[in-house]
DNA sequence: TGCAAAACATGATAAATATCAATTTTATTT
DNA sequence: AAATAAAATTGATATTTATCATGTTTTGCA
């Protein structure tokens, strides 16, 4: 497969604070895999020996209850780091990370990213920095589920979600999901985020089309996200 | 005040990776402080200059929402260090540290953490050890915040008290709260959180005393926080 | 010590959400 | 294209939780 000296990728996350040589050494060492859709390119509970760089394709990061129950804790798009969390820590995985659509991933040991780390502070630097803002992310999230009603926490993930995958020419935001999946991005009844939805539809707030959703009212979709009718 | 190099809460956290040198170092530039119950040290969105290391008391983290509410997204006992996130990530502090007791905190300032950093791979390697394990938590705790119910999460948040504060001689968890403060840390109405509690209490689950709570079956507290009646 | 403020408690009711059941629509496979 | 499976939808109902109102107890402080 390609160099990591000349991926595209690597310009959108932290290995662009790696130096030629380094990423070079990244080339040699990796492993270029694709995923099919609906395949686990990491579980929950495993033992991880190396990160993923995501070359092409979207995912979603989810967590067993010990209900039974499925929480999707993050989607994920291109150019984005998986894994690093469970390697640092040197803890087994604590999400399963499923893909979307199929995609193209970039294998590198976790020995060579440990290497990176000893050898090029700004690299260090900039994983932690990049951790930190997850667990920034995280804790909004910790107080948006706590605290907003399942209306309101409907409304925050779809505009989530255009933030993180935009839109499509028709203004469609640019992923598509199950009304299961959304219903397990804000911990709700898939019959109670599908009603809900279609609230919105008739509000005027969303437009439906099957998957497909998009957004007609950002101003008025926030302020339903911030709890007023 | 004391010298980091003596002091007998380094071995509880990451500075025991320091080197004695890098440490002499800490306590030159360090400055501690004093917090009375009921303040802030830090404040959500200030930027930080430093570090604290906590001494003495306990406290709580928690988050502004948009409607107002308060949430409690963690808390700390002495032995912990607080800001570290904001610092790496260079972002204003994404929480408000409260002192739920007097407290005694050391400050040391930013430049001194970069560099050490810079110079030791170890310290490095055990905070982002550190943050890494916190964002587990925090998905963790999204998780549980999004599909639990509020009597379960209350199940939830009270073996966490014990696991976190510990008991005293009589066998209470060894942190006062108000109910306020309970309700704020699983997202429900205060009076929510003085009914389940009582419940508990009734079902013999939990023993209470004004602000004391004694956990009396942790094996059923544990069914309790998994959904089973 | 006593007083005011804060915290706690409980009942009544309303609102939000889950659950169960049945049906229709859409996607996938042969 | 038909057959099958999966997903989406809708209604009825039960359960959970919030809100409001009111009274009591505790706590902190002058």
């Amino acid at each position: 497969m390609g160099a990591c000296e000349h991926c595209f990728i690597k310009n959108e996350n932290e290995f662009s604070s790696l130096v030629f040589e380094e990423l070079e050494s990244f080339t040699r060492s990796k492993t270029t895999l694709n995923i099919k859709k609906g395949e686990n390119i990491v579980t929950e509970g495993h033992v991880m020996n190396g990160i993923y760089c995501l070359r092409s394709g979207k995912c979603k990061m989810s967590k067993l209850n010990t209900n039974g129950k499925s929480q999707i804790i993050k989607f994920i798009k291109q150019g984005n780091i998986l894994g690093q969390r469970s390697v640092l820590s040197e803890e087994p995985a604590g999400l399963t990370i499923t893909a979307l659509e199929d995609m193209q991933v970039c294998f590198i040991p976790k020995s060579r990213v440990l290497q990176a780390i000893k050898e090029n502070p700004t690299f260090s630097l900039k994983l932690m920095k990049n951790i930190s803002h997850q667990l920034n992310e995280a804790n909004t999230s910790i107080s948006m589920m706590a605290q907003k009603s399942v209306k309101e926490r409907l409304a925050d993930i779809v505009m989530q979600l255009q933030r993180i995958f935009g839109t499509d020419s028709e203004g469609y935001i640019d992923v598509k999901l199950t009304r299961e999946e959304i219903a397990n991005a804000i911990g709700t009844a898939t019959e109670s985020a599908i009603r809900l939805l279609s609230n919105y539809k008739n509000e005027g707030l969303l437009d439906l089309k099957g998957r497909r959703i998009k957004i007609l009212d950002i101003d008025g979709l926030k302020h339903a996200s911030e709890g007023y009718e």
